[in-house]
DNA sequence: GCCCAGGAGCCCG
DNA sequence: CGGGCTCATGGG
């Protein structure tokens, strides 16, 4: 099967997937077990922040745990810039404890927010996506990934985000070899796939929820319907 | 107890 | 340039 097919049935097995998740308009605070939401179609800016800080939350942890670090952030009014800047290092560490790796994280988060103090979402966002994506990676504790995750669901950027699923699972259906770079995967699906944000933002999703269920556990994607 | 989570940096051959 | 190690919480 090729990667357009897959995707259409991906997507007519699972719908929509609505990300990148978001903290509504007015925060969780008070809401109880409210968190991050899905299908939000426009953002405001400090949600594009939220989803910057929350892509390097994710890194190497499951979304569960950063949800509640999320939570944390909003609750404490931190999805801001220059709070970021300014909070001391292990007083924010304290905060996205449960995301993990927090002492990492906590200084990365003081990077990226450098970062956005000298090129706002706006600046970013009218930057050509090859410059930007130079740039992002260029952050010490944001690799392809990352950038790719900020530049498709901060930014709107139309560029396909590899992860560790997507190589396991087009491995496992032998349309990849795991051990191909970052790039030479993202380049075998953007020349098969038409430049467009829309499409790589809700394949990357179905992606996932796709392999959660059947790329998760060895031997990977016995039951996977899109064999053969 | 083990493996895995929506990885990245660093060091080393 | 590729491989191994470290970072850390939480669920199955």
């Amino acid at each position: 099967m090729g990667i357009k097919r897959i995707y259409d049935r991906l997507f007519e097995e699972y719908g929509s997937q609505g990300w990148w998740p978001v903290t509504p308009v007015g925060g969780c605070k008070g809401v109880k077990p409210e968190g991050p939401i899905y299908g939000v179609a426009l953002k405001n800016e400090k949600q594009k922040i939220e989803i910057i800080f929350g892509a390097i939350l994710t890194q190497n942890t499951s979304w569960k745990n950063v949800e509640k670090a999320i939570i944390s952030l909003n609750n404490e009014d931190l999805i801001n810039v220059d709070k970021i800047i300014k909070i001391d290092k292990t007083e924010l560490a304290a905060v996205i404890k449960s995301a993990g790796y927090y002492n990492q994280k906590a200084l990365k988060l003081k990077n990226i927010a450098e970062f956005l103090k000298k090129y706002p979402i706006k600046a970013l966002e009218n930057m050509e996506l090859g410059k930007a994506r130079e740039l992002l990676l260029a952050v010490n504790g944001v690799g392809p990934e990352t950038a790719d995750s900020i530049l498709l669901y901060a930014l709107n950027k139309p560029i396909f985000v590899v992860d560790a699923y997507t190589k396991r699972m087009f491995d496992n259906l032998g349309l990849i070899k795991k051990d191909d770079s970052y790039d030479n995967v993202q380049e075998f699906f953007m020349k098969n796939l038409p430049a467009d944000a829309k499409l790589f933002n809700e394949y990357h999703a179905l992606i996932v929820e796709h392999a959660k269920r059947y790329y998760s556990k060895k031997p990977y994607g016995t039951k996977c319907f899109l064999r053969g």
